[in-house]
DNA sequence: TTGACAAATGACACATTGTCATCTAATATA
DNA sequence: TATATTAGATGACAATGTGTCATTTGTCAA
């Protein structure tokens, strides 16, 4: 998390200055990128960003972050609208994902997230439901989730479902991305595994051959 | 991949500067490592490395691709033993992936790409096989497989369930790693999540309540 | 013995990071 | 008003690292 200095700077410089790191996190990957071209597109001292962050990659997190809570909202309108059914309610926000991207900037920043994800980036992108220390949003999930729909003994599994739905459509957007994928083939892509899921990648015993 | 001065290399000393890249490397994650470390611990002057790689993640990929090799080639082996069945196939190489780490190094490597899964380490782990580099183990593998128990209509299926099995199983893996489960956590997790692809996650028309 | 070429070598230019001593401004206190 | 206090701003700097390149070394064929 930035430091409270950064909270306390007025709106405009903050801004700025997350617009500088925006752009720099289009540009290259987390990897490449240097606080130098940061605070020199900012038009801040060094000794002033590290009196704002830890280090650059504090700053991406944070950003990555910003980009997360709005997902999670959506996904829990979609999860209202969908009446808890978890797979109708991760294709919405599956297509709603790749159709909403029109700034060529911010389309960078997600790909360079989605190329390189490092285990928190990881985390939060994948775990963005199963998130401990946001209780209230995290009971209000149950709530919402069908569970006579699900195939499951217990609430327990509620968590195991929510995330390899997760998981699977982490994999088929960072697939999009590598295989520059057109969004048709992309959301063929990914209707095929969450039917899969849905269904089982087993034949159940009635249908077995 | 290395140049082939490095190929060229005697064995004892591609040896030894694999051994010291494996040392960096399970020092720090991949971001952190450098040339200069491993150069001083392998005795090599610095332009030598760079007369052998690209860089420091040509080293670091050529290093998990070997890695890659030998559990693609235990895949197939445990596909033979379960009858083509890639789920058994699949769990039995996560517990030998758990049970078969002895040294401490090895195991920070690992841990290391789990947590800092970048792009080409994370289709190097989860697309380990479906590789289209590799056509004679990838017709290998469909000929193993044993579609009548999968739940597909055509073959281009067949990879989609793989695709799914493995980024679940990955997921898994890092899970272990950053919460720190022990083995026998970390298998019951697996299974839970192995039996929700197998049967599905939701409940099969005829179940339903 | 010599020429040619692959490989080895390490000094170097350049880039980047995080720190720290010092300065500035705003606010509180007497 | 004068002074003290404290948060924040600043940029020079040490430390470290990267990739390159001109030069040297070694090997092998003619």
């Amino acid at each position: 998390m930035p430091k409270q200095t950064f909270f306390n700077l007025s709106e405009e410089k903050r801004q700025s200055l997350i617009a500088a790191a925006e752009k720099e996190f289009s540009r290259v990957p987390l990897v490449k990128a240097s606080v130098s071209n940061i605070i020199k597109m900012a038009g801040i001292p060094r000794g002033s960003f590290y009196q704002y962050f830890e280090n650059i990659e504090d700053l991406y997190h944070y950003l990555v972050d910003l980009e997360t809570q709005k997902r999670k909202k959506l996904f829990i309108n979609y999860l209202k609208k969908h009446n808890g059914d978890i797979i109708s309610a991760a294709t919405e926000l599956y297509k709603n994902f790749l159709e909403e991207m029109p700034d060529e900037n911010e389309l960078n920043f997600f790909k360079f997230a989605m190329l390189n994800v490092t285990h928190r980036v990881e985390t939060s992108l994948t775990n963005f439901l199963v998130d401990q220390m946001d209780r209230k949003q995290y009971d209000e999930i149950i709530s919402l989730v069908d569970k006579d729909l699900l195939n499951i003994t217990n609430d327990d599994e509620i968590f195991h479902c929510i995330n390899i739905v997760t998981s699977v459509a982490l994999r088929n957007f960072i697939e999009k991305f590598t295989k520059e994928l057109s969004d048709e083939e992309a959301i063929k892509n990914f209707t095929v595994d969450m039917n899969l899921l849905k269904h089982g990648l087993y034949k159940s015993e009635g249908e077995h051959v």
